[in-house]
DNA sequence: ATGCCGGGTCCTACCCGA
């Protein structure tokens, strides 16, 4: 079972990007983040003729997940259990196939709207430790992948790709982090790769994908039993010398 | 040091991302 995940940064501007990518990855199921797009006019119908089926949790503007698979699937949830009624952000979607439950996730930068705003992404993760530890109690087979937005540690940026204050290397950004590791969840991508660059987006200014100055921001957290069945994981580095790419490129992991 | 790029939208100057 091959799982991938990736922030397209606008699915009308990347269409023809994830369309190739599909077809040469052949990913069994791919989770999108920052579809920018309202539920209702996620484009579809070009991921169909690939053989892929979407679901779309959208809004205007801004942030929006999505799936697209290629096996069968039911949704289990479409926003973060725990979190306000009002909370009208789409950044979660949570679907079960061939008995796995995974969750989609973009979680909030958290560096604008000032101490309201930091304040959000820790509740946010909060909450999705909460829906992490919920599930692994009763040993559901479970993947959370998606944006993070987190350096889990100081070998997941290129130095000067960040200033020493930013959401994504707090302190308290990388404990709630931890908490998900401690939780029972593993890093697919460092349980394969320990150590070294495995960045997974380069701002679009300064040159930073000249400089290969990346950050390891997206990420795919498994419960113990798939975690033994982990064989491959990385991200895709090469999707971001594309014309017009994402700033972010997919991670797959595949499990036996 | 954010606003160097590249999305979005009130169509065009401004908001947002990481």
């Amino acid at each position: 079972m091959k799982i991938a995940t990736w922030n397209v940064n606008s699915i009308r501007q990347r269409e023809a990007h994830v369309r190739r990518w599909l077809e040469a990855c052949l990913p069994d199921i791919l989770l999108l983040q920052e579809i920018k797009s309202e539920t209702a006019t996620f484009p579809a119908l070009p991921f169909h003729g690939l053989g892929y089926t979407a679901e779309a949790v959208g809004q205007k503007s801004y942030n929006g997940v999505a799936v697209l698979a290629r096996i069968p699937f039911t949704v289990r949830e479409r926003a973060l259990p725990g979190l306000p009624e009002g909370d009208a952000q789409a950044r979660y979607i949570e679907i079960e196939a061939e008995g796995v439950v995974i969750a989609g996730i973009y979680l909030p930068n958290g560096n604008s709207g000032g101490e309201a705003g930091f304040a959000y992404k820790l509740a946010w993760m909060d909450r999705l430790a909460e829906r992490a530890e919920a599930l692994l109690a009763v040993d559901t087979p479970l993947v959370i992948a998606g944006d993070y937005n987190v350096c889990p540690t100081d070998e997941d940026y290129a130095p000067g790709a960040l200033s020493p204050g930013d959401a994504l290397l707090h302190p308290e950004s990388r404990a709630r982090f931890r908490r998900l590791l401690w939780s029972g969840l593993t890093d697919a991508v460092r349980a394969v790769h320990p150590h070294g660059t495995q960045y997974t987006f380069w701002d679009y200014q300064a040159g930073a994908w000249q400089r290969d100055l990346g950050l390891r921001i997206d990420h795919a957290l498994l419960s113990p039993t798939l975690a033994e069945r982990l064989v491959a994981a990385a991200p895709d580095r090469e999707e971001r010398a594309q014309p017009q790419p994402s700033d972010h490129v997919p991670v797959m992991i595949e499990l036996g």
